[in-house]
DNA sequence: CTACATTTGCTAACGGTGTTAGTTTTTCTA
DNA sequence: TAGAAAAACTAACACCGTTAGCAAATGTAG
């Protein structure tokens, strides 16, 4: 009774064709160009079978939210293995989370609404947890090592995120700016945030 | 012959009118929600009158850009001009630019794309190097008093800005954070900065 | 092998969007 | 008062997300 497998097989094939489509038009013509219609004739089926794998087009959206997620936790955990200090560590995951998003502009723009109509229920997703504690985790050992007892490492953590987001999120909207100021801007806080955590 | 004049004045009171009927649409149901046909019955005329005075959706989006930047550009000049140490200043400028970004919520998710259908060819409105130097010029001003001389004034308001725009941008997606932590985190970004600034 | 049931996919519609071509109505001028 | 100019409108085009209802393919049981 392989017929069962075969069509939940067949069933899966769908899905990620349609997921496959929906990501070849985000990179071709951006967030704002998706829509169900051209998913459809990408896949070549007609539309309501789309609706027969997603709830709506928001679902699909909410799809690549979480992946988004996934990967740049995948990125951070990675890089950070790298190091042994957590400043060194905090210096490299400030670096990969900038070259994540710029490398993944898509993603981030999605992740943090940056110019996409906003994916309604999301950001309670375990994926974004799991990504933030990464940063959270390396802030919190810098602290203890230096024991620092007036630096607050949830304060901190939410700091270095406004950092970090403000200057992805100021640089990734309109077309290429100064690639080596925003290095040195990028170093410059990441830096002087962790002598504020050390001190 | 004040023909000429009563329908310049009328034209000026359409423009007017069709701008407030966006403004309030856009409160009442967001910048999503926002279309030429509400704006239309808003004013109780047709369609193609809105395009008599907007060439189109985007052009009557960029105006409130535009305003968005003025009205931020004044509030942190204001804000500035009742401190004289620029330490000060740029203490009060952050507490400015985090209010404003509150308070005139549906300015500030436009003017950073935060959630919105980017408003395109933007950015390099005059509007926005007004409110900009505002910040630059305090930044610069630290950095000459505390004759600092590895502090780039350049660097560091890229950094001040990114920090300031990442902390608002993350806590104005979604519902209400929790303000007090928000506000030690400012606080703690905006003293740190100083800090890196002065040494 | 056939009849029924289920799944699968489709057509066609509803109500919405931005935008514009072409036409009517109003207003001003000569 | 006739004709030119300005103002406003109707109606369409081409999209969008979403869904109700029907047709065709497929699997199951007698």
């Amino acid at each position: 009774m392989g017929i069962t497998e075969r069509k939940q097989r067949q069933r899966e094939e769908m899905r990620t064709g349609i997921l496959d489509a929906a990501w070849k038009l985000v990179h071709e013509e951006g967030w704002q160009a998706l829509s169900i219609r051209k998913i459809a004739e990408a896949i070549e089926y007609s539309v309501p079978v789309v609706y027969d794998h997603f709830e709506n087009k928001d679902a699909i959206v909410a799809e690549f939210n979480k992946k988004g997620f996934e990967l740049l936790g995948n990125e951070l955990s990675a890089v950070r293995a790298g190091y042994r200090e957590p400043e060194e560590q905090l210096e490299a995951i400030g670096a990969a989370y900038w070259d994540f998003a710029f490398q993944h502009k898509q993603y981030y723009q999605l992740m943090f609404s940056l110019g996409v109509p906003s994916c309604e229920s999301a950001r309670k997703i375990p994926e974004v947890s799991a990504c933030m504690d990464v940063i959270q985790c390396t802030i919190r050992q810098i602290i203890e090592k230096y024991r620092n007892s007036q630096a607050d490492p949830f304060l901190k953590f939410h700091a270095f995120l406004s950092m970090i987001h403000g200057l992805v999120s100021i640089n990734i909207i309109g077309p290429a700016n100064n690639e080596d100021l925003n290095r040195l801007v990028l170093k410059d806080l990441v830096t002087g945030f962790i002598k504020g955590c050390t001190a």
